[in-house]
DNA sequence: AAATAACCGAGACGGTACGTCTGGTCTTAAT
DNA sequence: ATTAAGACCAGACGTACCGTCTCGGTTATTT
């Protein structure tokens, strides 16, 4: 997703589509050699056989371009139906850690949202590139469990959307401040009693 | 808290002890004025009325110099008895937030976390300066809540320690992310419901 | 005048005459606004509204251009029959004087005489383009002295021509190292002082 | 002689006079290799082995460079007692056209005089640099010959002074307009010629 | 009338240099 | 030995132009 939403403006030389792949996949390539704080848009430009100018006429600069060049690994996320909420929380859990544990999120995610703080249209963006690629799977998580009969359906919209909002946090800050923070692995113990843990919490408020 | 824990040289002129706290005042208050992309040592030096050489001659870089700034702020946080668990817990996420709140602290945190996943010096020196002086309310929010019944005490040493690690970055993450990520406020209503579903989670676990 | 002398094609869609004529028109604007070094290609294709391509199909680059842009102005040059030797030299150096003072010319004149001593194809252009056209006025101006008798015909074809050149390298070189270097004006007071000091030179060489 | 005539800031690391010297010898080989459009500062910074920085800290830019670089070679100038006023002059063509046909100036001395017409510090400079180390040679020419009795001694200063400007102006525009617009050698025989012709002029004006 | 061919505008392209900024080091004289 | 001051090297920054290329479209001449 290239940064301007121009209205494809139907006069010059189109802008060329294998440009902006190749320099996503070399800036991807560019945070796994050399970390976030030594990516340089140069360095970015030279590995995608691109001048300067292309990356600057795409992408306002480092913080964008990294944003969009990570966004596209959170597509990778899904939930399939492992049968049970618990499953399938520990399921997305290790699948986010995962993710987590590539050297390219890893060493850019936390580095993006610190820059978001000052920016805003810098945070708009990495809430629809990736935020909202999460947050979904929340969504259908929750959709799946009511079907199941595992949790009601809840009444108010409005609370609905902030109990999702409040779970989301806790998956994601968990899973984040454990792999970035804390430096610890989440493997397939921690998880497990994450999940135990979510789970009752979960259970605790639906009772009568 | 000085960089160097030199071996207290008799001879020559000694540091200057009040550059030290000029120079981590000044750092705080670049960080307000400029966040953490834009601070630059020059400026730290500037305002602290320092030359740069004093800064590297204490700290190896802004990496460091900023992770010493903002400790202290987190000796801030304290844990007074409110009573109860739910209230120490509430009271702690409503603490917590007020403290990423800050421009200071919301604009370095992640950045020197982001920064630390390729350099384990500087991981350790947040883990001492910064998530120790966090994790400690937890430990001490647990005595305090076994000692009032509402918690049991943990047979085994290693099994206490692990669930004291799952509910620090269970509460420091969702915190977190809710403020910087979600960019959206720790009000009083969502550290209620979120105390919630931690106790039930933690009741769960306490059942036979 | 165009870059290319081309065998006139026959076929295709034609030239635009207009744009030629634009094109120096933008190029002398944008010399007195910018001055030769920042003027820039595209600039003047914005101000002859006329693109890029236009230019480069029709002269090679910013020296090429601005030399032929600049050759019209020299077109003015004229010697009209002033009825005696001293006050042709006067009225042709004080006509040169204004052309050298107008900003179009004063930019430009040295600067690609400067560009000319490293492109051979360049000193052509300027010669044919520019020098020829002020020569010429030496060489009708000693004719018509020569015709009045304030002058006599030289024999030898050779010696006639190395004395035009260097009448006419005294008469441009005073006149450009004045206006130009000395940054001095060429007033009738100097003008009147440098025709007295050359035509007592000539007048000496003429002794028997 | 560097930019700033700095009022000799005592505190501070001092300016590395061996940086000078080298930044200008490279400024001469840089104009001899790439000539005066092609040569570029970072070029320079490289040849010099020196920081860009280094070159910005002393000098404002090209133009600036270029001619405290050339000026030196004009200091080569020298006006050796022939004998004569006409061994005089004629020597002082021949070497004021021997530096001409040196590439480093025949490539920037036009093109800074260009760029002079339209930056007033810059005309100054190259008059300070250039223009009176020149000029020193005709009044000191004039003294001699007066002294030998070969001109008159001039009553009123400023009748003085315009005359020597006007000789200057000759002589030198003669000299560079030959050598760069008209593009001929200034060989013996041209400089006899113009010697000649220029004697002969002066000799007239000093008649009763 | 259709085909051909060179033109036109717009604007993206790879490159190069710009002049500035920052990081981190080094050299002074002074304390 | 440390200090303030500031010069030093190295290298990234984001911008501006260069001269080229690629589009869709526009005149002309030639069939």
């Amino acid at each position: 997703m290239s940064s301007s939403d121009s209205p494809t403006s139907r006069t010059g030389r189109p802008r060329s589509t294998e440009a902006d792949a190749a320099i996503l996949e070399a800036t991807r390539a560019s945070l796994v050699d050399l970390g976030w704080s030594k990516l340089t848009m140069g360095d970015v430009a030279t590995r995608a056989k691109v001048a300067k100018t292309t990356l600057y006429r795409r992408w306002a600069g480092k913080n964008e371009l990294v944003v969009d060049a990570v966004a596209v690994l959170f597509d990778e996320l899904e939930l399939p139906d492992r049968g049970s909420l618990a499953a399938d929380v520990q399921g997305v859990v290790l699948q986010f850690a995962a993710l987590l544990e590539r050297p390219e999120t890893r060493t850019a995610l936390m580095a993006v949202v610190a820059e978001s703080t000052r920016d805003d249209s810098l945070r708009r963006r990495i809430r629809s590139a990736i935020v909202d690629r999460q947050k979904r799977l929340v969504l259908l998580g929750r959709e799946r469990a009511q079907a199941r009969g595992e949790l009601r359906y809840e009444a108010d919209a409005s609370t609905a959307a902030r109990n999702a909002d409040l779970i989301f946090d806790v998956i994601a800050g968990a899973v984040v401040h454990r792999t970035l923070v804390s430096a610890e692995p989440v493997d397939a113990e921690w998880a497990s009693g994450f999940t135990t843990l979510l789970l009752l919490g979960l259970a605790g408020t639906q009772e009568p």
